[in-house]
DNA sequence: TCGCTGCGCTCATACGTATTAGCAAATACG
DNA sequence: CGTATTTGCTAATACGTATGAGCGCAGCGA
């Protein structure tokens, strides 16, 4: 089923098929042959091949996204937020999932695909050498590289409002959860941090500076180290909420009352901060929103238009105050 | 940067150039001139072009997969599955989601792009009209047709293994939330835990068989009406576990201890079973089992080979015990 | 010396679409 | 009425790869 039987079904030729169809405003085709061409077309049930025009047009009208793990549900929220623009847009998209073949490997194989653009999240540049990405167009999701284009969270504010908000709640003992990473997000979210309690006089010990790899069972662990200290903190920021899930279970397991005892922080808000209990204090970091404007970014900068409005400022974040949390009780 | 540009950079012709690299081992090749094409391309860093492989060889070595949701876990961990598989193999995935657009939709649009074949999850064969697949490469999940190729779940045995586990906890007032669906899946997990209630003699009270959406929402709300009724049912098996998650909500916010007071089993063991508070007992369905199954399934069949092992019978499921069922107290 | 047989490579073509140049007929203009 | 101009369509080509037919050449036997 191709434009040429289409052309042979109405009488004219594959050329004008192609022309009716693409939908070109400005070929002048007659108004009773578009109708048979249309007609025609119905009634085979045609469906263009994109192979063969991305071969012709040099766009495949398709877009990859890569993320670093696909089980993590922050990284998930992304993927749903760029497909939802994507096919919006008549864009196909492409998967990629970096826990089995590396970032750099699925990208070269997108290109290969001829994707018009990849969106890259949860992945450093570094792990992305220059032969990589040549010739390609990237949007990085949460790493701002200066060379690159990419849309990104306030993580700074996310620990700094982490931080008021344990302060404010009287704490002063204050724990942080996180991963000894690379990756731009988790060292802002970090300094962020740090930089809040200095402000206020807070002195932070070693002790309380607990490095875990950013899952569940790291957050555990983690956790167990901290709850180990004499004297325990008293509040605790977590660099995601993956994390803070394997806190809280660390703490139910140790027999600690949250918020009670100790008051917890996550960072995302992934869906499943609502589900759990006690539900999770965090600081809303929006995923979905992310994946879009990683993909609107990519779509206008395809189309060549001007993309300021996107590639200004970092999406905000946000503290939603649920259950972990409360006043400091001695 | 394409196949003749390397064969112009090491002396030969196109046609040399693709005998090389596709590695046709029954091409008659020098030694010397094959270095020589390795070099040139190594130095060019060329990658063919998969749009115009896929146009002359009438295969895009990449297959579709549309879920009903991606912001379901369960259904992430079928995409995940079959990412996996399909990468290892050198395929590409092409990613819908039909919560915007509908499945049949994405299916037409998959195959446009020329997918050798498409995973369709979480979507009855009702939503995919004819004209819609014709010509295609369709694998359900969990939704056997008898006319499609597909991989299932035993979703009966589900259900069973609910009502026995809560049985032999010695519970007998017994209650049921889960959606009015169409889904088979729904359909038979519902089936398979009224006939084992009814074979052990136990009678079902219309007021404990609950429809509700199969969302957290949907089964927060369930259990308010199922918490309702007097006297109340002792033990729930819900649809699956998104339900379960809202039906623990609703007992915490209504002060019902879980399982002092009743008992709750889940259907899926997502992750995040393991992670509320208290943990979720629930049935075990290999998500990412699924996934991977449905891929391999898709692959031996686009080369032709058999594939009886993998349609014979369904994925078994397992009852996992954790912290929301225990021994009738009253 | 002359066929004959593999070997090693190239030529030509096809895949299905978009697109430019151009042709014939119709229409407008002076 | 003759000449521009516009209208409506087609022919031809290109995109980058795979692949079957075919060609020159070396080696080999007679």
């Amino acid at each position: 089923m191709t434009g040429h039987d289409v052309a042979a079904h109405a009488g004219v030729s594959q050329s004008t098929v192609s022309l009716v169809l693409s939908g070109n405003p400005r070929a002048r085709i007659g108004e009773a042959t578009r109708e048979r061409v249309l007609e025609a077309a119905r009634e085979l049930g045609y469906r263009p091949n994109l192979l063969a025009r991305g071969l012709v047009q040099r766009r495949s009208f398709a877009l990859g996204i890569v993320v670093s793990d696909l089980d993590n549900p922050f990284f998930t929220e992304v993927v749903s937020g760029a497909e939802r623009v994507a096919a919006e847009a008549d864009y196909g998209v492409l998967l990629g999932d970096a826990r089995e073949i590396p970032a750099a490997e699925h990208v070269m194989r997108l290109a290969e695909r001829q994707v018009d653009g990849v969106i890259v999240a949860g992945v450093g540049l570094d792990a992305l050498p220059d032969e990589t990405r040549e010739g390609l167009n990237l949007v990085l999701v949460d790493e701002p590289s200066g060379v690159l284009p990419g849309v990104a969270s306030d993580a700074a504010a996310a620990g700094r409002k982490a931080a008021r908000h344990l302060l404010e709640l009287g704490h002063t003992r204050l724990g942080f959860l996180g991963p000894a990473s690379p990756a731009h997000t988790f060292r802002m979210r970090e300094r962020g941090w740090v930089q809040a309690l200095r402000q206020a006089g807070c002195t932070i010990p070693s002790a309380y500076l607990v490095r875990t790899s950013a899952t569940v069972s790291g957050g555990q662990a983690g956790m167990r180290r901290l709850l180990s200290t004499d004297p325990r903190p008293t509040g605790v920021f977590c660099a995601n909420d993956l994390v803070a899930l394997g806190a809280l279970k660390a703490c139910a397991q140790a027999g600690v009352k949250v918020p009670g005892h100790i008051s917890v922080v996550g960072c995302d808000d992934i869906e499943m901060a609502r589900y759990v209990t006690p539900e999770l204090t965090t600081i809303l970091v929006p995923a979905r929103g992310l994946g879009a404007r990683a993909a609107r970014l990519l779509l206008l900068t395809l189309d060549g238009r001007d993309t300021g409005a996107l590639t200004g400022k970092a999406l905000g974040v946000e503290l939603v105050v649920r259950e972990t949390t409360a006043r400091r009780s001695i």
